[in-house]
DNA sequence: AAATGATTTTCACTCTGTGAAAATATAGGG
DNA sequence: CCCTATATTTTCACAGAGTGAAAATCATTT
């Protein structure tokens, strides 16, 4: 089997750089910047531009020859999103959810030591929760990502917790190996995740439940997003049969058996 | 200024060959699938994955080996899409016309030739029409296309009419330079434009309006779009105004004057 | 087991990407 | 308006990077 990494394309990477020279507080940005923040040579970084661009990758602004990421990456991400198929049949459970409480509502999945929000649902309160969609995040701060580990296997949350450092990410990131373990287990043993401040300190909290596939393998996590100071002990025991019964409705439509609600 | 393609990367050209190799038909290929799609050595496209892989563009299956486009290709789709601001200042004006008659509700802007559908908000009727983002779509054709046209200057229009066929694309298509010159001018005029079976031959049927900015150009535009066999008189009168009023709604947050509803 | 087909590795050659430097365009100040 | 400073575009000779044929390995089927 390929070992990743074995092979690699100087140009090419140098390219992949250019497009992550863009972020969503650099969303234009002009040649020179930009070979600032790829590192590269303008001369060189013109070239890949010029080639991106002719692909719709990359385009320029016509006034004032600024950069951006082209369109032709939205039409990428489509097929990106709906290769795992999972987006599609989640949606009306996604919607349903929102409704419900008019909260954010968000589908994630694992790759590999991270889990990445493949679609969300946004609920239209003042203050809301939005989350940026395809970013990678790690598998051990916050309801969907505990959600996710949970579905991995004993050796492998071993060999997880072995070379992934928990790191203090906000006031209540599980920082100890060993209480992260029992809360996967309670995680499995009950059906679903919560989290309060774990991931980042402007003040996020949530419930979030497994999706499973007809092998009964983990395939997803849906969960609900609130601010923390809306998330009140009421709203807490109100969410939990709901979610878990949105991540058993979009199991079924997946010949999943979902997870006995108990 | 410079000239389009004057400067062309050759491998990256290819890897840009393989990213365009997979497409809604094509979600997961195996490596000679991408070779032959391609047309390039599998040996390259080996290379060229690999590389693609580390920055997260590609992934590969665990369990079959297959490709398929990698989600950080999810989060370059996040920055492209804000890089316009245009789809998160129009959100709340697409969720409220959504929600007023449950119809799939699409936001588009202007990429040169062509008409680009930035963002939707799909209504949750059993039929209902889905669009693919990102996917460049001609100008000739369909409600929002038009509008879109209609906010080139005269000139724009008799040059893009001499470089563009028009083809027809479904039963009601425009084909005839000398009549959408004319449907263009009453949608200036009366600031909507609609259109019935014209992009294809799925029976689609729609209304939409321009958007614009504080320098009172148009921006992008906005349009409801219905199953066909729903697109009765009575839709069609109820849409009209308020599609229009959500452009406005939004021109003004964006800055512009809108449009004055006659 | 053998055979077929796909994937991975290797390697010598050549073509391609490189980046310095010059030329041109753009912007800012006096 | 001209001069200066900065950013963008063009050019080019060289080195090193990408190429693809072929061999080796792995997977699947008969």
């Amino acid at each position: 089997m390929l070992e990743d990494g074995r092979y690699r394309v100087n140009v090419l990477d140098r390219a992949i750089t250019v497009l992550k020279a863009f972020d969503s507080n650099h969303r234009s940005l002009t040649l020179s910047e930009i070979a600032v923040r790829a590192n590269l040579h303008v001369s060189t970084c013109l070239r890949l531009l010029s080639t991106l661009t002719r692909h719709g990758l990359i385009r320029r602004d016509q006034d004032n020859g600024r950069y951006s990421l082209g369109y032709e990456i939205l039409a990428l991400a489509e097929i990106a999103r709906g290769s795992s198929g999972l987006a599609e049949w989640a949606r009306p459970a996604m919607r349903e959810l929102c409704q419900a409480f008019d909260e954010t509502v968000v589908l994630s999945i694992r790759n590999g030591d991270y889990r990445i929000d493949l679609d969300q649902e946004i609920g239209q309160q003042n203050v809301r929760r939005v989350l940026s969609l395809g970013e990678a995040k790690p598998l051990y701060a916050g309801a969907a990502s505990q959600v996710l580990m949970s579905g991995l296997t004993d050796s492998e949350i071993d060999d997880y917790l072995s070379r992934i450092p928990l790191i203090k990410l906000a006031e209540n990131t599980i920082t100890d190996p060993q209480e992260l373990r029992q809360i996967l287990a309670r995680i499995r043993r009950e059906g679903f995740a919560e989290s309060f401040q774990q991931q980042s300190d402007q003040g996020g909290a949530g419930i979030a439940a497994g999706i499973f596939d007809a092998r009964r393998q983990m395939v997803g996590a849906i969960g609900v997003s609130v601010p923390q100071y809306r998330f009140t002990p009421t709203l807490r025991s109100k969410l939990i049969p709901v979610v878990m019964a949105a991540a058993n409705k979009i199991s079924l439509v997946l010949g999943g058996r979902g997870r006995m609600i108990a």
